[in-house]
DNA sequence: TTTTCTTTCACCTATTTTGGTGAAACTATG
DNA sequence: CATAGTTTCACCAAAATAGGTGAAAGAAAA
């Protein structure tokens, strides 16, 4: 059985989820305390805690916005994500026609803030200043929104994937590799351009 | 983490592990009463209903010394690993005590090469260059088995774990981050030094 | 059916946890 | 350094849980 929790920390968790959900980042502890009515952050951090006790999140030390939901239904599969990996993405394609379906793996669902959906493998060092090696899997949460500053998988003129840093400015989107020796990609608005997901984490193999 | 149970609780859990242990058989209420010097099979009922609460025991209705241990893992399909995340390391410590089992996830076997043992945490930057990020959880291949050029897990002077490059020429033997502005650790053949394992890999959440 | 166990009820006190306030200290990061 | 967040400390009231006693009702098995 799982170990019960009030209602007053079953509120907490659900605008957590909400909050994750909508925004792709953790609350801080004073949002939290605003959308409950707390006043005060502490008293929010001991409900934080406590979920965190009873299993529910987990939250880096020091670490802004860190809390991480760890078990969404089931307490027995829930924390085995099984993640396909997508070859290459020729123009137009749908997403997820099998046969570019390579292989998949099995990772934890704690390991990641953002749920993630697929998992895409980097070509070339563009963003090895971000950590995002040649040949690293990334781990892909599939949606549509994103904002400035955020790590994006996406798409440009129909091609493949590639893994960039998004800029946002006005009507100015651009794409900012991490890396000396690369240039940021300008999207023009007449142009194909989707974002497929954010980063929500990698895997690297020995 | 585990639920945390209270000290009479641990004592009603210990006395009916040491049974089952000698016996081969869970005990009636009453023998636990019995043997904690309480009066009355309800009081001991309510501590195994909080057991079984916390997760540490199941029993199943109306049927006598029904009461079963969960064991902490339970083996999973072939290809899930279940990877202990290590937590900070002190001197002479043996590696897997308990205090120190922070949390663990399950990662696909088949993403690595080398089959990793566990994970460590990494702390700072000095890996930049080799997409080593601060907060990454690096999967190491326990071995004391390491060749010039490889990325290893050690422990220099007792301290904590540290991963580096390893640079071994004839008897100097130095650790190499890969990062501007961090210097190469050389060791002095004196020393305590100690190769806990090899790079196997990387998980990095969101 | 009797015996052996489990389960439920009512009732009790002591201790912990929950759910707060407020202020100050710490830490990560640009 | 300034700032946005996290963490800790002291303090408080209300509620839940822990840990008991005792008696009686139910269930399962020989």
């Amino acid at each position: 059985m799982t170990i019960q929790i009030t209602s007053r920390q079953a509120n907490v968790l659900a605008f957590i989820r909400a909050r994750i959900e909508r925004d792709g980042q953790a609350p801080t502890l004073e949002e939290i305390g605003e959308a409950l009515g707390i006043a005060n952050v502490s008293a929010v951090l001991k409900h934080v805690r406590s979920l965190e006790a009873k299993g529910r999140l987990t939250i880096e030390p020091n670490r802004a916005r860190s809390i991480r939901l760890v078990r969404e239904s089931d307490p027995m599969d829930a924390d085995a994500l099984e993640l396909p990996l997508i070859g290459r993405i020729a123009a137009g394609e749908p997403l997820f026609s099998e046969a570019r379906v390579d292989r998949s793996l099995r990772v934890s669902r704690s390991l990641f803030r953002l749920r993630p959906d697929y998992l895409v493998k980097v070509v070339g060092d563009s963003m090895r200043d971000e950590g995002i090696l040649d040949g690293d899997l990334v781990a892909v949460h599939a949606t549509p929104v994103a904002r400035h500053g955020q790590v994006v998988a996406a798409r440009v003129r129909g091609n493949e994937f590639t893994i960039k840093r998004l800029h946002w400015k006005g009507d100015v989107i651009r794409l900012m590799p991490n890396s000396p020796g690369f240039k940021p990609i300008d999207v023009d608005p007449t142009e194909d351009f989707a974002i497929e997901g954010l980063f929500a984490g990698l895997l690297r193999g020995s």
